[in-house]
DNA sequence: TTTGAAATATGCAAAAT
DNA sequence: ATTTTGCATATTTCAAA
């Protein structure tokens, strides 16, 4: 679904909040954008109706935040129930969150935060309990560079180059 | 560094910023916290200054916003260059965040974006002529269950125990 | 950490393009 | 249909305590 493709001012609206979707004010983009203050809002509003903004996140250090180790498990769930093992997973605590793997052996994929690596396995186990193979834990790094080129209104060109 | 560990407040402000970072209001934290206004956002500033909260982010829908797409690139750089490689990599068209593992074969875990497979093989191009060995291609879904049970109040038994 | 006042931002309705 | 304008309301900020 995709009602009306994103214009110039859809896409640099994304960009900003993409970078900063809290202290950035409407009037703010509005004077960027050259608009009013109510388009903007209305913008964005559309954005959401549509489903094209899903939602909006603090992003969190959860190093510094007492969670010095941080986790990829790599699984596999059955393909009838693993939807609904994704959702459970996400209820685990400590799980931050839960992604569905389209090809390949594995198809999910869970990052998990924890004090001490006995959070780590208490995790796996406890997936382990909900059907899930327990492939491989791999420790990633906190540290994350979110560049977002992907709305940047000069990238237009390159995103649509074949 | 962790300057001073997390009370229930702070665990409760992160909470809900992670769930929404725009829409709720420090007046509304204020009042479900049953504090002042300006106690809430003091504490926001901590987190902010702490370096706890790193940003905040509108969540995107790439499938919807026009980028059908989404997949996983693993691969390996040299341990000496990697940190400067994922930054480079960050500036690809079409990559939206650069992890590095941290054990392992591999080292670099690159999210990418595009409207044709044609986007996925150029950015493997481009991490190749970064020096990055591509080891694998995994197609991820959209969908994420963001659970973010870390800091949810009730968890924190939990989350403490050993 | 709270309080209260000033400045600013948002939301809504009506009007205009 | 979307954008703008103007006003009432709500929120954040900053001072001082």
């Amino acid at each position: 679904m995709e009602p009306t493709p994103l214009d110039r001012i859809d896409k640099r609206i994304l960009h900003a909040l993409q970078n900063d979707a809290r202290s950035v004010t409407t009037t703010e983009l509005a004077a960027d954008l050259e608009v009013s203050p109510s388009t903007v809002s209305n913008r964005i509003e559309h954005l959401e109706r549509d489903g094209i903004i899903t939602g909006y996140r603090a992003t969190v250090d959860y190093e510094k935040a007492g969670f010095p180790l941080q986790a990829v498990i790599v699984g596999t769930a059955s393909m009838s129930d693993r939807e609904t093992v994704a959702k459970q997973a996400c209820t685990v605590p400590n799980v931050v969150n839960v992604r569905e793997l389209m090809f390949g052996e594995d198809n999910l994929l869970v990052k998990v935060v924890g004090e001490t690596s006995s959070d780590l396995t208490r995790v796996a186990k406890a997936l382990t309990e909900l059907g899930v193979t327990v492939r491989k834990k791999i420790l990633i790094s906190d540290e994350r560079f979110e560049p977002l080129t992907a709305f940047e209104p000069e990238s237009e060109l390159v995103i649509h180059d074949p």
